[in-house]
DNA sequence: TTATAATATGAATAAAATTCATAATTCTTG
DNA sequence: CAAGAATTATGAATTTTATTCATATTATAA
């Protein structure tokens, strides 16, 4: 009989011990007197050290047997909370959220949306990964995140876009700016300016992949920041002109020192979507959190639209 | 499949993870790969949740997976402590002994001997229960107790009395006393004297199984104190007289307040005895102790014939 | 894409735990 | 102190569970 201790030998310690006696503890365990009695005899056998005192009737702990049931009563609740954990974990009520955001701007509408989701549901693990230094759709079939923000829908296995809101690229310089006399900017604008963007490869900035790839043009100066405050901050000092989302002019369109303007005559109007593994939409927290990005999506658009 | 969360389990989750991938782990565990797989399926129907991450190759732990491994690396180590205590009891490294003492004079050369077990034992948990206050041996069948320190062996079933020592029982009384003048001391002469002895009954005292029943002679008057010295102290101011253990004399033989004699003419000489449950004389620590209690024997009855 | 390494799976086998029936203890009570 | 009651132990049969073997599937790297 090879047997290691098991967590059942402890549960059978921790009811011999408190039924006071091993019918007892069966009937406790749902199980039969034999079976206890087999079970700490092999327990015996493998530690080989006596754990009751079989004299007595019914029996009693021994002191080894006491130093065991001292184990038993550490590890049995542990146990029982880490059960109680998955439990969480497998109702919905807890879980994993991790998510990468490939569109940098999108701090700026998502944050609010997390700080509502984070009081609906406490036990959800949420973490932001800074998404621009890797690539995020792989890293959310790999299961390194969990939902990727993002404007370029792909067809990927296992893998669901969700559209949240459309939004506009606008222009915006200062005001003082020769560009904002135009009634709309054309990629050709470009070709004297100082564009001032985040610090991430151009595929992924949408006056790049809408506007200036396509028609060819190059800056004159690229200049970079990380922040959406910065870059309005040198936008107003006239340190350069930028493209954002629309959503981000909701904070400065009262602000008369700069100047918005569409992008070519029709604009350049783009989704945003959440991507996600497919088997996730399944769980409620991450629907609602889907469901809040909409929502908050929505007051955006109101606001821009009393504009 | 029923199954719980086994040790099993939480071994197979480290390993996997140090080992990183399954099959190194199975090597490890001197398993098959297959096996694991297996176990940590069923793990993870019987929890509901998924502890790896398939979609990588050697399979990562998910963060589900990652709560277990703390449990593991949190219990694991606390059973092998428990191993590697019951191991030392096995060997007899370790182990419990509670002594009972039915002769109260014993404590006097008693604690020498276990001042010096504790230095070479230090892993035995010593105690030293009051054995006045019940049946001594009754509670060392019943293993309530490790050892008996007796005077009167008997022929016990699954009980071994070790002899020790012989000792004689000897009269105090103070110097000043009138029987001092006597060369021994007979059961008449206690008639007129006031008897101070251990608070215990009469039956476990010498004086009174060896001498004062059998002539059915009763004292003036007796006196009880719980402490050697405090005997010694009312003898000294003639409050009364005693009988004690020789060995106790050793203390006072050079004090000229006192008046030592023996009983009877021939004096009143027994034994000594360790009584345990025979198979506990298989733990060297217990034959340990019984030599280490006949050497002390042998340096007093030294010191007693220097006399 | 193909080759390769890693993991999963199903059926067969091996191992282990449990049950059933009953024996052997210890305890209790007249 | 004996007899009955209560408790625990035990052996063999049975059921349950874990492991192995052979092979399929999947992911990664070249």
């Amino acid at each position: 009989m090879k047997m290691h201790i098991e967590f059942r030998h402890l549960r059978t310690i921790r009811a011999i011990h408190e039924a006071g006696g091993v019918a007892r503890a069966a009937n406790l365990l749902n199980t039969t007197q034999s079976a206890l009695s087999h079970q700490i005899k092999g327990l015996e056998e493998q530690t080989g050290v006596e754990l009751f005192i079989r004299k007595s009737k019914p029996i009693r702990l021994s002191s080894a047997g006491q130093r065991l049931l001292k184990l038993a009563n550490k590890i049995l609740p542990e146990i029982d909370a880490l059960q109680s954990e998955f439990e969480d974990l497998r109702s919905g009520k807890s879980g994993r959220l991790h998510i990468a955001i490939e569109c940098h701007a999108c701090f700026e509408w998502l944050f609010p949306v997390l700080e509502k989701f984070r009081q609906k549901w406490p036990d959800v693990d949420i973490d932001i990964k800074p998404g621009l230094a890797f690539d995020a759709l792989p890293a959310l079939q790999k299961e390194n995140v969990d939902l990727v923000i993002s404007s370029d829908p792909e067809e990927l296995p296992g893998i669901t876009f969700t559209h949240l809101f459309d939004y506009k690229s606008v222009f915006i310089s200062s005001a003082k700016h020769p560009l904002s006399k135009k009634k709309w900017i054309e990629a050709s604008d470009f070709a004297k300016e100082t564009l001032i963007t985040y610090p991430v490869e151009r595929s992924r900035l949408d006056v790049f992949s809408q506007l200036l790839i396509p028609n060819k043009v190059e800056p004159a100066q690229i200049r970079k920041a990380d922040l959406t405050s910065i870059i309005l901050l040198l936008v107003a000092s006239d340190r350069g002109v930028t493209v954002l989302p629309d959503w981000v002019v909701a904070e400065i369109r009262t602000n008369s020192d700069y100047s918005i303007k569409p992008l070519s005559k029709k604009g350049i109007e783009r989704g945003l979507y959440a991507a996600t593994r497919t088997e996730c939409l399944e769980k409620p927290f991450m629907r609602n959190l889907i469901d809040l990005a909409g929502q908050e999506a929505g007051r955006l658009q109101k606001s821009l639209d009393s504009l």
